[in-house]
RNA sequence: GUCCCCAUCGUCUAGCCAGGUCCAGGACACCGGCCUUUCACGCCGGCAACACGGGUUCAAAUCCCGUUGGGGACGCCA
């Protein structure tokens, strides 16, 4: 094969879900892999269910997970009269002929075969008869009757069907747009496609696919079936089991490689290999590795690899897909490295985007909200002592490195007796709001001598309240206890 | 109903094609511990699977058959 051709064909009628995306991640790695072409192709045929609506989304979606294409997008609904001429050679070859059996009937027949407990399939009433290009006829693939024909799978292996399971499909609607079997094949065969990686829920549809590719004379693709994706109740992915788009991911905080990487997983693997990056993705893939069986999506693991890849992200170049969380919240993000050094300290203590802004809020607001129960186990009478000495000792101090801090911090412990969990806990809660953060130095470094001190002040005032409204000692009133 | 595919820890998977090195390895989740100013991160340890039944073979997770289970397809949808 001289250049590896794949292609990404939606219909343009939903979003793009997690598993239309694998498809697309699959053909788009195999292309980049080998160095070929990727193509994008909307298979609009269907009028009735096709909006350009759900082309933008796809767009959208394929272009925040990454993915590019070197050639489209194509839309079928613009290549009719490739399809006029193909079906003309069909018809010519006299491997297709025109039917005009009404759709009722045909329903009437599918019904009382399915009930009878046979296979529902036409029984050629129109095969003989000659008709010509009847206004309001439909075309119908003349298959063979006998015989065997075989799908070499690269994932499944040989696979052999009779072609007496297969009837004489339609390939041209009797308004004369083509059909489903027939346009790709046609597509595939024009736009120069020589691997075609897809769910497997489409080898049923591959034997009259590669009829078509020899009545029409085709060299036949590449096949390969990746098993489909299932929710977790082991059915076919849908908008039950979590997003309907993977749009709704971006949103939700998480990084597109992230997604890219737990994507491939589902279905490929390299020998024990968890985290990818993308260009080991490139690097790796192959068609050789794809597993057979269908997978659960797990929405535990994706959270724990974007974890992952938050952790591996620079900050730097966390700023960016930051922003729109942060404005979420009210604040305006900029760079620089007091941002950066904020995201590092948080990063490793994330799971998503949002997660992280949601975590840095302390950082951008001297208010800080305390946490009722951080307050009330840490902002107590007891603490007082620790937070004036800190405050005391922060306020002489010019050096607010973090190694400058550490031992502003010792010193305050020699002078109070306290451990130092006894001195930081209060000065976290003061800081930060809450019992759980980054390092306590490293806040203060970064909040910077001002700001750490307003807060002490606020939370020593704050002690002071609670103090006069509940009696000495007391920790401070909490609304209630559920 | 008919046809097709699949079958290793709860989940994703390695191993299977070229049988022994597998009383089955990794990851997520879960449970312990270490580190430690908190929480994470990190590190160490634990729990946990070859669906079942027959063959073939000196030897089977690996090969064959069957059963069961799951998924998919049966459109003038894609």
């Amino acid at each position: 094969m001289s250049q590896v051709v794949t292609r990404f064909p939606p219909s343009p009628t939903g979003f793009l879900h997690l598993g239309g995306a694998r498809t697309a991640v699959f053909n788009w790695l195999y292309a980049r892999h080998c160095r070929g072409r990727f193509v994008l192709r909307f298979e609009d045929t269907d009028t009735e269910r096709s909006s350009p609506r759900f082309v933008e989304a796809i767009l959208e979606a394929l272009h925040w997970l990454g993915i590019d294409w070197d050639e489209g997008p194509h839309f079928q609904s613009r290549r009719l009269d490739v399809y006029r001429d193909y079906l003309a050679r069909l018809l010519a070859a006299g491997r297709a002929y025109y039917c005009t059996c009404p759709p009722e009937r045909l329903e009437a027949m599918r019904r009382e075969a399915m009930a009878r407990g046979g296979k529902p399939r036409y029984d050629g009433t129109c095969r003989n008869r000659g008709l010509g290009p009847v206004p309001g006829a439909a075309v119908r693939f003349k298959a063979p009757q006998s015989g065997t024909t075989v799908l070499r799978d690269v994932v499944k292996g040989p696979i052999a069907f009779d072609n007496g399971e297969f009837d004489d499909f339609i390939v041209c609607r009797s308004d004369g747009t083509p059909t489903y079997n027939f346009a790709v094949v046609v597509d595939d065969i024009t736009m120069g496609v020589n691997t075609i990686i897809r769910g497997d829920d489409h080898v049923m549809n591959t034997p009259k696919q590669i009829q078509l590719y020899e009545a029409l004379g085709a060299p036949l693709p590449v096949f390969a079936h990746v098993p489909m994706v299932l929710g977790p109740d082991r059915t076919r992915l849908s908008k039950r089991h979590g997003a309907a788009s993977v749009t709704e991911y971006r949103d939700q905080g998480f990084l597109p490689d992230a997604v890219l990487n737990y994507l491939v997983r589902l279905g490929w693997s390299h020998g024990d290999q968890e985290f990818f990056t993308r260009a080991e993705l490139i690097a790796h893939f192959d068609l050789e590795n794809l597993g057979r069986s269908a997978g659960v999506f797990d929405p535990e693991k994706l959270l724990a690899l974007n974890a992952e890849h938050l952790r591996a992200t620079p900050p730097a170049a966390l700023v960016e897909p930051l922003r729109p969380f942060f404005r979420e919240l009210g604040i305006e993000l900029e760079g620089g490295p007091r941002t950066e050094k904020i995201i590092a300290g948080l990063a490793p203590r994330s799971k998503t985007l949002a997660d992280l802004a949601r975590q840095a809020r302390f950082y951008f607001e001297d208010e800080v909200a305390y946490e009722e129960a951080a307050a009330r186990a840490h902002l107590t009478a007891e603490a007082l002592p620790a937070l004036a000495a800190v405050a005391a000792r922060l306020k002489a101090l010019e050096d607010f490195g973090e190694s400058a801090l550490e031992e502003a911090f010792r010193a305050v412990m020699a002078e109070t007796g306290l451990k130092l969990g006894k001195i930081a806990q209060p000065v976290r809660v003061a800081l930060s709001g809450r019992a759980a953060s980054p390092g306590i130095f490293e806040i203060i470094a970064i909040l910077g001598k001002e700001a750490t001190l307003r807060r002490l002040e606020r939370a020593i005032a704050f002690i002071g309240r609670s103090r006069s409204s509940s009696g000495a000692g007391e920790a401070p009133p909490s609304p209630k206890r559920t």
